[in-house]
DNA sequence: CGGCGCGCGTTATATTATTACATTCCGTCC
DNA sequence: GGACGGAATGTAATAATATAACGCGCGCCG
C-alpha cells in the first residue's frame, strides 16, 4: 500500500509532487484573477521553480535556474518576482535561511509556523494557531501590539529521524 | 515620580542603562570564568558596543564603531567576536534583521522569544515558555523533533503605541 | 627548546539584496 | 487608430552581509 502522508506535515517521499505543483499554480491563477493581479510569465516561472521541491529556494539559485530562458538573469528580475509573490501571499520567506518556499496555505488564516528539517532540508508549513495564541498572551502581558510573527523551528522530520 | 518599567519587557526611556551595561559585562565575565572561556578585549568591546542600547546592532555598524580603536577593522574581526558571543549565549542573532542583541537572560532556561518594535527599533527578550510548549505540541503532532526555535515578533511597544 | 592550539591580522571572495535609470508593454481615453 | 500613463521588465552599478584561506605570535605543555 502507498505510504501515508506523515501527519500531513512533511509529504511522504512517494507523494505525487506534480500534483503539489499543479495545485500551487492553479491556486495562484485563482488568487491573481480574484484580486486583479498579474501573474506574468516571469512570476509564474519563479513560482514553479520554487515549487520544484519542498526545500526552500535561494534567490540566486532561482536566478541560475532561469539561465537560457528568455528572461533577464540580473538579480532584480528574481527579486521583483519574489516581492510580488510574497505580497500576494503565494510564497513565504524563511528568515533563518534567506530562502523562499511556496505557501501551501495550511496556515489557513493566521500566521504560519515553519518546521525546517536539517536532515532533508525540507520545510513544512503548519497553522500557527496555538502558537499564535501563546504569542498573543505573552505580547499582551508586555503591552506589545503584534504585527507580524516569525516562527521558524529547526529539527528533524519523522522520515529523517527514522533514518538516523 | 520615576516612570515604571513597562511590564519588565521594554525598559522605560528613563531607566539606568549604564546599569544594563555593567550587569551584562559582569555576567559575561562570570560566565567566561565559569566555563573557562576567554573574554578577550575585542570580544568584550563588541559586547559593550552591542549593549550601547536596546536596539539590535548590525555587524558592519560594529565594525565601523571600532574604527580608531586598536583592533583590525576587517569583517572577520567582528564576525569572530559575534560567533564567540553567540556560542557563549551572551548575545542573540535576530534573523529577521540580520542583527545582534545582548542576551538579558530573561528567558532563563528554554528558548527566548523576541519582541521587535518598529517604532523605536528596540528588541525585548521574553521567556518563550508558553510559546515553546505550543510549538512542542504542534511539532509532536507532526512527528518533528525540535532542535532550535526562532520566534521573532514585530509590532509596537507600549511606549510607541502611546505616541501614536 | 619544540610543537600545538588559539586568537588575531590580512586579503580576497562569496552571498544576498537594492538603487537608479532606460525601455517596453498594455489598458484607457480621446 | 493614436496619445498618454502606469506597471512590468531590462540593464548596470553598487550596497550590505558573511565566509574562506593563509600566516603570525603567543602561551602552554611536554
Ligand atoms: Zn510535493
Ligand atoms: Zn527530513
Ligand atoms: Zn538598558
Ligand atoms: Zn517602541
Amino acid at each position: 500500500m502507498p505510504e501515508p502522508m506523515q501527519n500531513g506535515a512533511f509529504p511522504a517521499p512517494s507523494h505525487d509532487h506534480d500534483r503539489c505543483v499543479r495545485q500551487a499554480v492553479a491556486h495562484a491563477e485563482q488568487v491573481c484573477a480574484d484580486r486583479d493581479l498579474r501573474l506574468t510569465p516571469i512570476r509564474r516561472r519563479v513560482l514553479e521553480l520554487i515549487w520544484t521541491n519542498h526545500q526552500p529556494s535561494k534567490a540566486y539559485d532561482l536566478l541560475e535556474a532561469i539561465r537560457g530562458e528568455p528572461f533577464s538573469t540580473a538579480p532584480p528580475t528574481v527579486y521583483r518576482a519574489l516581492d510580488f509573490l510574497l505580497d500576494a501571499g503565494l510564497i513565504h520567506r524563511i528568515e533563518s535561511l534567506n530562502a523562499y518556499v511556496g505557501c501551501d496555505a495550511r496556515h489557513v488564516a493566521g500566521s504560519p509556523m515553519f518546521l525546517i528539517c536539517r536532515g532533508c532540508d525540507r520545510v513544512a508549513e503548519l497553522p500557527g494557531t496555538g502558537v499564535g495564541k501563546a504569542i498573543g498572551r505573552a505580547a499582551k502581558r508586555a503591552g506589545f501590539a503584534v504585527d507580524q510573527e516569525t516562527v521558524e523551528i529547526s529539527g528533524l522530520c519523522g522520515g529523517c529521524a527514522d533514518d538516523a
